[in-house]
DNA sequence: CTGTTAGCGCATTCAT
DNA sequence: ATGAATGCGCTAACAG
């Protein structure tokens, strides 16, 4: 590996203007920068990361913490912010979190002990407290589809309102008049955020809410089965079920095909995240889908404006929209 | 940030005995020892892992080259590394390299100006001689998923001929005689070696090989829909179909639906790679799984003997499995 | 515009 | 067993 002497000594320069041309901050003679770029060809010369980070104090990497890996959500998130940061000439660590308070506190730590320019977490499991104290310590963190009260400015989330509106507007723009919800756990701030949106569709639709049609789920399988059985156990009719995820409305397909109903005629249903599966369930499943990649593009913007000087315009909550395929069907009425 | 000046001053010692209690690798005193950890704690020392590096010329970071991420495989398999090297202290970089050979190549010279440690790739569309380019200028590269001829000692594969074996002798086994195959696209060397296996299984059961029975298709739904249509167009008769991936197999499924059949009574359906959508599609897919996390230990502890002096036993050869679900039934036949 | 010099924080000789 | 001195490769004052 040659070094930075080495090109200064075959260009005949000193190694401060093999720096100079290599960083292109100060201006350098046509001849002698051409004398040096000749040399760094000639040696194949690379600069050391490590090197400069040590004298810039720098690593040019930013963390970034997921609970995980294998869902589409945060790949999604990492490889967008990848491919940004890469542009940058930047690099990410990435640590995957898991879901508890424990095992995601020590991620945080190996990013920290890591030297990490920045930090890009989504940590629910973390206390705010805990996470603005390293943010006052001088390293920059932004979040991703979590809010930290106290640190809103650099909170990017779905405006998931919205995706329940969207959810239960599409619907009732079908002609569906009683539409169940079947909910995210509590512990999610989310999961409530986003029965507003569905009660805010029904009520502008003159639409009276019935809370039993209102079930709270776990964002799994088993939750999507246990809503459809236990909304039909009662008493008030439906003809559409937004879910909060699509994982859910999945178990709501099947839960439904084995008592027999056929799809989408005896019930029309909407997801919640267009997951990768969902085109692949049968029927293709209606959801919103969450523009993850915008997320992880102002949250990458957020980092570049605060720690790299750049001056990128960010917002703070993205858009959901809806994606319409065959779960849902006009109302088939009396 | 402190420094491990600091920490030597507050200790009463000089910085080497710091260095030393920090790393551990020579004895010292005991009385020295405590007063130097008490001081670390109470400044809450961090060693630079960037002076650190400069120092004895190692990143602790591996470089993980992908060509994608929302893929379940790949995600899963940076997932395993990120786990593995985690534990020991050292970070993986990623880069997503795509599918040309222009970007990968960009990519791994990108893992390269990180002075990454080792390399894990997975490169097809580069050439083996520019990687064993790399792998001899130094750098360790580990193959996942990838036969570098070159380089047999440092790719790590599944046994895709005994993945085509074990979905074809799963059918055998439900009473199957007339199986058909759908092939993934001839560039990739696995394809053919996966009908190896499934031409063996026949063999053994003594059925003759019918080739109009060989499909090739794409990898994607679209080559699962084109294989049907194009095997049922033929007077030859089957009543099960293996494919070589989930995809491909999502797309015979929706097709034959679309023909009127029913499943899996009117045709046994097996995937090829255990895609997360293969148990939410409708009837749940019988697959081959690929052992994606043991591959990525191989490859990382390989690398760990490499260049961190470890001494693990290593496999290049990893055994799938089948999964049976739903979509595979008893031949109904007679 | 260019060269000289001094660190960045640590590991590692080398003496003691 | 401990401390002093040196260097890893680079950036950033500083002086010219």
């Amino acid at each position: 590996m040659p070094t930075i002497y080495q090109v200064a000594e075959r260009a005949g320069v000193s190694l401060s203007t093999v720096s100079r041309v290599l960083n292109g901050k100060a201006s350098v003679n046509a001849a002698l920068r051409e004398r040096v770029e000749k040399a760094v060809k000639e040696l194949n010369y690379r600069p050391s990361t490590v090197a400069r980070s040590l004298a810039n104090s720098r690593t040019d990497s930013v963390g970034v913490l997921v609970p995980e890996l294998d869902t589409t959500f945060f790949s999604e998130i990492v490889q967008s912010l990848e491919s940004i940061f890469r542009a940058e000439n930047k690099h990410i660590i990435i640590a995957v979190g898991g879901k508890c308070t424990d095992s995601q506190k020590k991620a945080v730590d190996f990013l920290v002990s890591r030297n990490c320019d920045a930090l890009i977490v989504h940590a629910q499991a973390v206390t705010d407290d805990y996470l603005k104290g390293i943010s006052e310590s001088k390293l920059p963190i932004a979040f991703i589809d979590q809010h930290v009260e106290s640190l809103p400015n650099a909170s990017f989330n779905f405006d998931h309102e919205k995706g329940g509106y969207l959810a239960t507007r599409h619907l009732l723009e079908l002609g569906h008049q009683n539409i169940a919800y079947i909910s995210g756990p509590a512990e999610f701030s989310e999961s409530a955020i986003r029965v507003k949106g569905y009660k805010r569709a029904l009520s502008e639709a003159g639409i009276p809410i019935e809370q039993p049609l209102i079930f709270n789920g776990d964002n799994a399988e088993d939750g999507g089965k246990a809503g459809l059985l236990e909304l039909l156990s009662q008493d008030l009719p439906f003809t559409a079920i937004v879910c909060a995820n699509d994982l859910m409305a999945s178990g709501v397909i099947s839960c439904a095909r084995e008592l027999g109903m056929s799809l989408p005629q005896d019930l029309s249903i909407v997801g919640g995240d267009n997951a990768a599966f969902a085109q692949h369930v049968f029927p293709r499943l209606t959801t919103i889908d969450m523009p993850t990649a915008k997320l992880a593009e102002m949250a990458a913007k957020y980092v570049l404006n605060r720690v790299y000087a750049q001056n990128n315009d960010v917002e703070f909550a993205l858009e959901p929209s809806i994606v319409p395929r065959d779960s849902t069907v006009q109302y088939q009425g009396y």
